[in-house]
DNA sequence: CCAAAATTGTTCCACTTGGAACGATATATG
DNA sequence: CATATATCGTTCCAAGTGGAACAATTTTGG
């Protein structure tokens, strides 16, 4: 009685359901820790990201990777630039964006973070063995490839 | 290049990424369409789901069936019985709380919202065929059981 | 039986969030 | 070439969020 899993077997949208709470265990606890631990936010962390898989991207470019409206990157650019964590240089070709790159330092907490999330992930899968893994990876690339208008990460 | 699915395959925690995006694209979107549309929130949603797969709940019992916090289950509550898709009534054993029960409005409301969900769910597996969604649904209820703490459903 | 601790629901408040409008710049179109 | 349109980044603001403290009530433990 009363248990959050029983309950998801009997929402009427099941699959996503499960889904959801399988993510929702893996990134909210690490996200609320990376929060308390590091003083990172969601936003932030997710343009540190970005910036550590590209060389080099306009705060529109990590708005429309990560799925955030252009002024959360805005502000967390700001704050990035504040701690070092971030480069920012004009666009000689376009003056109404700014060439941005991430630093050491941005780069080493990214793959803190990261870490932190890998570690959770692993947590949280846990009861599959290494085949089952590997199956439900298949699936879920099959169902991100499939899609017809591929939006952001949202991550 | 820039593009937010290649993106996700080379995330330090893939699967976890894959989950979230796929989450996000059925989640995100109905929940947008449900508050434009009609001015439910998601705490007041989750609210109604509740109440319609228990007969009677507290509204602690739905904070920790739903994962929100108590004043935000508040909140849904005095909103959804000014509108008349729910009825409180005091516990004779227990003054401080309240029995809370869902009407036949918010049932219909409730039904309504889960089948936005489930039809957004239908659209972003459709790359599955119906043996994959099996295997998915059996992977991720694999996961959900074998968590040590169940938290709460995070829908 | 009584004081301490726990529980329920609420209010308060600081903070985050994202839509909308804006100025500056670049591009498209007649 | 000039004007309309689009894009980039920013600021403003209304709304939502959740932690903390609170009063009322119940339970616990001496």
């Amino acid at each position: 009685m009363l248990n959050p899993s029983d309950f998801l077997e009997k929402v009427e949208f099941r699959d996503a359901a499960l889904l959801s709470f399988v993510v929702s265990a893996v990134i909210v606890p690490t996200y609320d820790a990376v929060k308390h631990d590091l003083g990172i936010t969601r936003s932030e962390y997710l343009l540190l990201m970005c910036l550590s898989h590209y060389p080099v991207l306009t705060a529109q470019d990590v708005s429309r990777l990560s799925g955030r409206p252009r002024n959360s990157i805005s502000r967390a650019v700001h704050r990035m630039l504040a701690v070092g964590h971030l480069a920012r240089n004009p666009d000689p070709t376009d003056a109404r964006q700014a060439r941005l790159s991430i630093t050491e330092t941005g780069r080493a907490l990214h793959q803190e973070i990261a870490e932190r999330l890998r570690v959770q992930q692993e947590a949280v899968l846990a009861p599959l063995n290494g085949k089952e893994r590997a199956t439900l990876a298949g699936l879920l690339s099959k169902v991100v490839s499939g899609q017809p208008s591929v939006g952001s990460a949202e991550l």
